[in-house]
RNA sequence: GCGCCCGUAGCUCAGCUGGAUAGAGCAACGGACUUCUAAUCCGUAGGUCACAGGUUCGAAUCCUGUCGGGCGUGCCA
């Protein structure tokens, strides 16, 4: 809707200008906005048109909103007035007519309702969660997940072309560690007293696995084996085995991925090689006391940085710049990581890496996602990653289900501290967001069963929209209007808790609305346009829940 | 030390790509159940947008500094 009053005004500025009223230099690179009037005085939408261009046009910003408002086309059938406010804004208000048609579009377009079409958006590739393949994955992982796949679902609703990735960091001291974290605990298990290190995997998970070798072919084989060999056969177990229950956990959790990829790949194919070489040819990567360094230049990062160590190993950076160079090269323009925050100092270095290897540095956006805690009784629940001693993602799935954890992870911007506040997202009432949310979309529901238990026609053919004159169904359907522009808006600036407020907001609309009045009313005219209006916010409320991962249920 | 993020109502947070009078929820207080689900709703109260400067027609939003909190600053991942 933003669109089509932007395109009026941009409309009523070029008349004026061919029409030599007004005077304007530039005219394509013009950077006007239309937003949302917070204020129904102020009428539906605003722009600041008048205030952003008066410089350049030489004049004062309430003569030029004056113009803009004069030149606006004739048969602009979805203005009844315009009127100029403030310092300058041209405000904008919306025939009814408009307002009915957004109804009517929801009915016709239904659960495609609020997406765009496909456009010459960029392919753009997004990771997400990439943990290590050492362990179960926790709640902070979970916050990547949901914000990771609503994301996706977002931009693909908003026409992106975009296809999703885990990168699975299988390669390196942490599988080696990994491994004899599980040959020591199988050891143990069959009754030798061996010191577990300290620095080694500590989790009870690490047990449970060495259980089920116990007895099993490969749990004798290791025995059988040189130590050197048991660890790295023990370690493709283990990371086999973990990354099958992260995958199941992530299933659990709604969230599929097109691909998962392989940090061992990257060194076995050469692809490192072949990347630290390029580095090496265009002068960014030089040796330094027998290690080779990326040169940082002042504007990429505060130091030079290590791809490869004394040891001829390989850095994680290293293997990164490998990783995001094959991203790039297998056409994807647009890169959008997701990483945890305290991994933050970590992004110059990534976009150094891509700008040195000839492509643009925005060709990466990194979302940043902090710490979650934990909340039960008003207490915070201490976790340690290290100790083992941490909640899992799978624990709090079985205690409040994945709806519930779902939404709450996107009840915040993802770059805010999060608190998870266990008993909150299993309360039933208007305090727990999701129920809130949900209980809107079972309430209309029900009332479409019921009417089908009474015998009483639900038909929506050709309503009388006219009838919806009450000022709260006037909101509603203006806040319905506004899905397709939000949704633009979080595709656009990445932020999919958007989503999350903006149904959290219809649902203050319309539990209050249904609350003072009744659908199923005897006026049949009435009834019917209600019936059209409560059915497109169900439809809208799905869509929502359907981009969030959330189910919509019919009745709770 | 240096770098990044944050500081908005008692609490938890929106708003931050500059726009008009800073918004929600919770908690507090006072109300509403003969109803399509009270699993709900209505009302009241609550603010030096950490502080000080600056840019601008206009600053919670941008810039600088100060204070306070978090994180980073490995030839770790």
């Amino acid at each position: 809707m933003k669109e089509v009053i932007r395109n009026l005004v941009l409309e009523a500025v070029k008349r004026a200008v061919s029409r030599n009223v007004i005077n304007l230099p530039e005219l394509e690179s013009i950077n006007i906005e239309v937003s949302r009037s917070k204020d129904p005085k102020f009428g539906d939408y605003a722009t600041n048109a008048a205030l952003v261009l008066s410089g350049s046009a030489r004049l004062k910003p309430r003569e030029l909103a004056a113009i803009i408002s004069e030149n606006l086309p004739e048969d602009a059938k979805v203005l009844t007035k315009t009127e100029i406010a403030g310092p300058g804004f041209v405000n904008f208000f919306l025939a009814r007519e408009v307002w009915h048609g957004v109804l009517s579009r929801i009915h016709t377009d239904k659960e495609s309702y609020g997406g765009s079409e496909r456009r010459t958006y960029p392919r753009v590739l997004l990771e997400f969660v990439s943990a290590n393949p050492t362990g179960p994955l926790h709640v902070g992982h979970g916050r990547g997940a949901a914000v990771g796949d609503t994301l996706a679902r977002l931009l693909k609703k908003c026409g992106y072309e975009l296809h999703t990735e885990y990168y699975v960091n299988d390669a390196g001291n942490q599988m080696k560690i990994l491994g004899r974290s599980l040959y020591i605990r199988y050891r143990q298990l069959l009754g030798e007293q061996l010191e577990f290190p300290d620095n080694h995997y500590q989790g009870d998970y690490i047990i449970d696995l060495a259980r089920e070798l116990r007895g099993a072919p490969l749990g004798e084989k290791l025995l059988a084996m040189p130590e050197d060999d048991a660890i790295e056969a023990a370690s493709e177990y283990a990371r086999s085995r973990i990354l099958d229950g992260i995958k199941d956990d992530l299933g659990y959790f709604g969230v599929a991925y097109d691909n998962y990829f392989s940090e061992r790949t990257l060194h076995e194919s050469g692809a490192i090689a072949s990347t630290l070489d390029e580095l090496r040819r265009k002068g960014k990567a030089e040796e330094n006391e027998g290690a080779l360094w990326f040169a940082m230049n002042d504007q990429q990062d505060e130091k030079d940085r290590v791809l490869v160590r004394a040891t001829g190993e390989p850095t994680y950076f290293a293997a990164d710049a490998a990783y995001h160079q094959d991203k790039l090269r297998r056409g994807y323009n647009l890169l959008v990581d997701i990483w945890g925050s305290d991994h933050h100092g970590y992004v110059p270095r990534v976009r150094a890496a891509v700008e040195a290897l000839d492509y643009s540095p925005d060709a990466l956006r990194v979302l940043l996602v902090q710490f979650v805690n934990l909340v039960r009784e008003g207490q915070k629940i201490a976790m340690s990653t290290r100790s083992g001693d941490f909640i899992t993602l799978r624990e709090v799935l079985d205690e409040v289900g994945p709806d519930a954890a779902r939404f709450f992870f996107l009840t915040k911007r993802s770059d805010s501290h999060l608190d998870f506040d266990l008993d909150l997202a299993k309360k039933q009432s208007r305090e727990n967001p999701v129920y809130y949310v949900q209980y809107m979309h079972a309430r209309i529901a029900s009332i479409f069963r019921i009417a089908d238990e009474r015998n009483i026609d639900t038909d929506m053919t050709n309503p009388d929209l006219t009838l919806l004159s009450l000022p709260e169904e006037q909101r509603l359907m203006k806040h319905l209007a506004d899905f397709p522009d939000m949704l633009a808006e979080a595709a656009e600036s990445l932020e999919p808790h958007r989503i999350t407020f903006y149904l959290m907001d219809l649902a203050d609309l319309f539990h209050a609305y249904y609350h003072d009045n009744r659908v199923l009313v005897e006026e049949t005219g009435l009834k019917k346009a209600r019936l059209f209006l409560v059915e497109a916010i169900r439809q809208v409320v799905a869509n929502g829940l359907q981009i969030l991962g959330v189910t919509a249920p019919e009745r709770m």
